[in-house]
DNA sequence: GGCTTTGTTGCCGTATATGCAACTGTATTG
DNA sequence: CAATACAGTTGCATATACGGCAACAAAGCC
């Protein structure tokens, strides 16, 4: 997230991208230009050029929002990344026999991104999360993530991300406690981390065999009706870990050296 | 699809980025080069950026994949294009009713992108054919939506895209022969492609009320279940796209000009 | 171990991205 | 409806970062 010196250009495109990406219903090149520190004649031209290659279109001669050229580029992704195809017939499963919302996240670099969701066949369902970004250590899944990996690591990982703002701001650890946390979840074999949202999550962990994390299953819930089977459903997912370990046993977890 | 003068960089990233995408396990620098036209050391130093920005991942220290990093930008097309949720569940009932898969697509400049797509419960099921690209004249979809054009601008995109590489070969079409096709669409209310694979495609427009086109519903399911039912299914194809205009009364087609 | 292929780096000229400021056009407000 | 405020685009000068060539390093391949 740190700004380079060059191609800076190529990181402002993008960085635009994304902040279309993340705003509701089209953004104004002012506020892309505050958003991205950028000066109003550099992005409007930005924006244009973005228009021009079909990456933007324009909404009203104010507003900006992507097209669907996008979805190609995640199709590339879940066309290549078959972690997730070896994945989807346990998530299957599990969502079967829990009756809750599955959804299966990756590491990408100091994050985690949302790459499978299976819904239950229930009137009300959870939003939509593949795509979902989140620093590593505000989310169960994130954590299962970052609690597989080296202890200098995740104080590294702690460091960079101690300013990143967090949408629930409750999950923010000192280092004392991330170690009871750690060990807490050592024990149970799952991380569930209370909150005080509607929403109860629990998150295994998947490892390749080196022990490093493939992929975090998560069980996404209304509280009502989780909060007194959180046991319960952190051992089911991690049993669903367990199997996908195996199953993914070729697999080795990717490199996220800077 | 032209080359701009100006922020060559980022259009020369975008352009890595979608190479990528559509490749199969990664690529390489000089594959990069070839497929771009661009010199291997540009090329080499694009490639580290993107990869500095998170948005590409290096395999072996030879190829390169894409990251997870884009779904977040598909779901945020996904968030703002408001047009899928009105059309899902017309999409849904289509799917039960006829029992095959059904697919939304919409316009991208002289291309269409699919948005969504709804499989019957078979054992065998539809490739993903979310974020596909297409050249208009090309699929059934594409012309349901180019036939709606005025006819100066369709021949202008046939112009266009009179080079363009297409699936298949067989899609190419005289002028002499398009007027006829157009004039079958027309009175059948339904666009059908003979082909030679396993596929079977119907497609039906859902039309702003200007007349211009929204979307395209197409059913898509293999030759020897719906060839005798072309007909039935271009007719039940047709009422989920009417029904769809009219939800969609107050929506405008997106301007796409140039 | 030589040979081929591929990826990265130095270098320099030039194209070009950028910020400031002026300008235009569009909403807003009384 | 006029005056005002604000957002978006454009001119311009300058620094600079991009891009191509070529040399270098590194990794497969006989």
């Amino acid at each position: 997230m740190t700004e380079e010196a060059r191609y800076r250009a190529l990181a402002r495109g993008l960085r635009i991208l994304e902040a279309v990406a993340d705003g509701r219903g089209g953004l104004t090149v002012t506020e892309l230009a505050e958003l991205t520190g950028t000066d109003k004649s550099s992005v409007s031209r930005l924006v244009a050029t973005l228009v021009d290659l079909g990456f933007l279109a324009r909404l009203d001669n104010r507003r900006v929002v992507l097209t669907g050229r996008v979805l190609s580029l995640a199709k590339g992704f879940q066309k290549q990344y078959n972690l997730s195809e070896i994945a989807r017939p346990y998530l299957q499963e599990l969502c079967d026999v829990v009756g809750e919302t599955v959804i299966l996240t990756i590491r990408q670099g100091d994050y985690t991104v949302s790459i499978e969701q299976i819904d239950p066949e229930q009137p009300f369902r959870m939003v939509p999360h593949i795509g979902n970004l989140a620093p590593l250590h505000a989310t169960a899944a994130g954590r299962a993530i970052l609690f597989a990996l080296p202890v200098v690591e995740q104080h590294r990982i702690l460091d960079d991300l101690r300013d990143a703002p967090v949408e629930h701001p409750e999950v923010r650890l000192d280092r004392e406690s991330w170690a009871r946390e750690l060990e807490l979840a050592r024990t149970r074999g799952f991380v569930w981390i209370p909150r005080t949202d509607d929403v109860e999550r629990v998150a295994a962990l998947a490892q390749d065999r080196n022990g490093l994390p493939l992929a975090a299953v998560s069980i996404y819930g209304p509280k009502y009706r989780m909060q007194n089977r959180v046991t319960e459903l952190g051992r089911e997912a991690r049993a669903t870990a367990a199997k996908m370990s195996r199953a993914a046993y070729g697999i080795r977890a990717r490199e996220h050296s800077r």
